[in-house]
RNA sequence: GCUCUGGUCGUCUAGCGGUUAGGACAUCGCCCUUUCACGGCGAAGAUCGCGGGUUCGAAUCCCGUCCGGAGUACCA
């Protein structure tokens, strides 16, 4: 009779699509959970249904208060918004798990099951279950409640527990001997032997239920059509799937995503940039290259396409791109598509971004936090992105002009911390390297009196202006003319092209800086 | 141990019985050029984990095997 449970298939039909993200608030938005909030929400968008967001709160003894916040945060940064959730309500309201037990919802259903026959109270302590553990590990048996002593207990043993008061949880009842089937989008249909599962907990002994009890039962009661989550959750799946069948209701797809590994295989980790999503906003990533980057972590549309608009990607979004195997996180393809999204960004909406970049709290925090070592990692950063912040307060069209001569040499927005420097630096700092060998040249300190000479404030002026000093000079090409003059306006070596950065200097700056290269010999 | 699960260039991937196994990042070279980038072009890079089998033909189907990963809690 059981197994008519479980292999019965119940059609989604036309159902309209709904599905969720439901974190458990613990701790920091990472990008693994970043990346299943992702794809729900890709998936809800290109159906066309509705996305909400769920608190699983259920272990009072893990929960981080700051960590919803965080979490709502940092997809609003990343521009994922809900539909329904404990911040914006909605038509399953609540939407944390501990506020739905104390309204009552879980108690009822769990009787319901015990009623039906498909769970029961088992009143084991603590030191019982560790000792039985212990016991199937040394005779190599699978661990787990497989039925203890209360699982087959006459009503009169429960009642004489409840009787002495005794506290117990209420688990699962699993079916021996039959198959369970479970249909995932991604790796097509799992079996499960029943007798390969323990009877789980449902409800704990403080009345709180477990997440196999609380995330499908809410489930069902939002009407959720796609249970997607990470891979992690497989190995259950049978139970949450047997637990939709006893309780007599339709099972929802299964979507199983796999899991994010850092460069070396692993779990991810700081070595390999960070882990917490907002760090990623702190080292100047633009929210949508990190979307579109994650989005083709185990997932592809199907053709060529790598960088894609919001729109595309929903567009293209597909079930059937999914991806069964896990991926690694390659920061260097990160960085190129963050480059080539700042590329296509206009001047205003590039200055836009920066300074929203460089007037949020969590940059400054994020660049002046000490690491493990107590050591600021890179303090050279912040002074130099707080500078940026004070330059566009004062000329703006100057500022912006700047902007557009670094927009293609920089992969974040914090590179620009260091690229625009000598445009907002009076006296910006010199490679020593690159004074040695190019200040100390014989020809330059003529070269330099020429410039200061011939004063303008367009591209054309300089261009012509040194182009025909190296002519008339006997200089076949323009590197001994342009490389010192170079290093003595920037400091550097390179950069944007030397003519447009003298026009966009202005001539004061131009002889203040080349005078004081010549005083420095 | 047991149960699931994964395995195509360094990385992300395309591929669905017949392809010179395609693309992207990274790497290297060339072009552009005053440098660095950007952009363009090109090269190198995968006997498709391994071994059998089915087939005229296998990365694609079947079996076995190896190596990863996850789960095995009154955590999620």
């Amino acid at each position: 009779m059981w197994g008519r449970h479980s292999i019965r298939r119940y059609p989604i039909g036309n159902m309209s699509v709904r599905v969720r993200f439901a974190p458990s608030p613990t701790g920091l938005l990472h990008v693994g959970a970043l990346r299943t909030a992702l794809f729900v929400q890709l998936f809800a968008r290109n159906q066309g249904g509705k996305l909400f967001l769920r608190i699983e709160d259920t272990d009072r003894s893990r929960y981080n208060p700051a960590s919803e916040q965080e979490f709502i945060e940092t997809l609003n940064w990343v521009g994922i918004t809900f539909d329904e959730g404990p911040h914006v309500g909605g038509p399953h309201s609540p939407y944390r798990q501990s506020e739905r037990k104390e309204a009552g919802i879980y108690a009822p259903l769990a009787q319901q099951l015990v009623d039906a026959g498909h769970a029961y109270p088992a009143f084991d302590t603590a030191d019982e279950l560790t000792e039985m553990r212990e016991i199937q590990q040394i005779n190599k048996q699978p661990t787990g409640y497989f039925g203890g002593k209360w699982r087959d207990a006459t009503p009169d043993m429960v009642e004489a527990a409840k009787a002495e008061g005794k506290p117990y949880v209420l688990r699962q009842r699993v079916p021996r001997g039959i198959k369970i089937t479970v249909e995932d989008a991604i790796r097509g249909r799992i079996e499960f032997e029943s007798d390969t599962l323990d009877d789980s907990v449902l409800i704990k002994t403080d009345g709180m239920p477990t997440y196999h009890f609380a995330s499908m039962v809410d489930d069902h009661l939002m009407e959720t059509t796609h249970i997607m989550r990470g891979e992690e959750w497989v190995s259950s799946s049978p139970k949450h799937a047997l637990l939709f069948d006893q309780f007599g209701w339709p099972r929802p797809t299964f979507i199983h995503l796999p899991v994010i590994v850092g460069s070396d295989g692993k779990k991810l980790s700081k070595r390999h940039g960070a882990t917490r999503v907002l760090d990623y906003m702190a080292q100047g990533y633009h929210p949508h290259a990190l979307k579109n980057f994650v989005a083709l972590i185990g997932w592809a549309p199907g053709d060529d396409r790598e960088s894609m608009t919001e729109a595309e990607l929903i567009a293209a979004f597909d079930l059937r791109g999914l991806q069964p195997s896990p991926g690694k996180f390659d920061l260097e393809k990160l960085r190129w598509l963050n480059g080539h999204q700042i590329r296509q960004m206009t001047i205003d909406e590039l200055l836009e971004n920066l300074l929203r970049y460089v007037n949020d709290p969590y940059v400054k925090s994020y660049w002046n936090a000490p690491d493990s070592d107590g050591d600021i990692p890179n303090p050279e950063v912040w002074p130099r992105l707080e500078r940026l912040a004070g330059a566009a307060a004062g000329d703006i069209e100057y500022f912006k002009a700047a902007l557009a001569l670094e927009q293609e040499r920089v992969q974040t927005l914090a590179d620009f911390g260091e690229a625009l420097e000598f445009f907002l630096v009076e006296q910006p700092a010199m490679d020593e390297k690159a004074v040695k060998k190019w200040l100390t040249q014989p020809h330059v300190p003529a070269l330099f009196e020429h410039i200061i000479a011939n004063p303008g404030s367009t591209t054309e002026h300089y261009d012509a202006l040194l182009r025909a000093y190296g002519e008339a000079n006997g200089f076949e090409k323009l590197g001994p003319i342009v490389h010192p003059t170079r290093v003595a306006l920037t400091g550097k070596t390179f950069g944007p092209g030397l003519f447009e950065l003298m026009a966009l200097l202005g001539p004061a700056r131009v002889e203040a800086r080349l005078r004081r290269a010549l005083a420095a010999d």
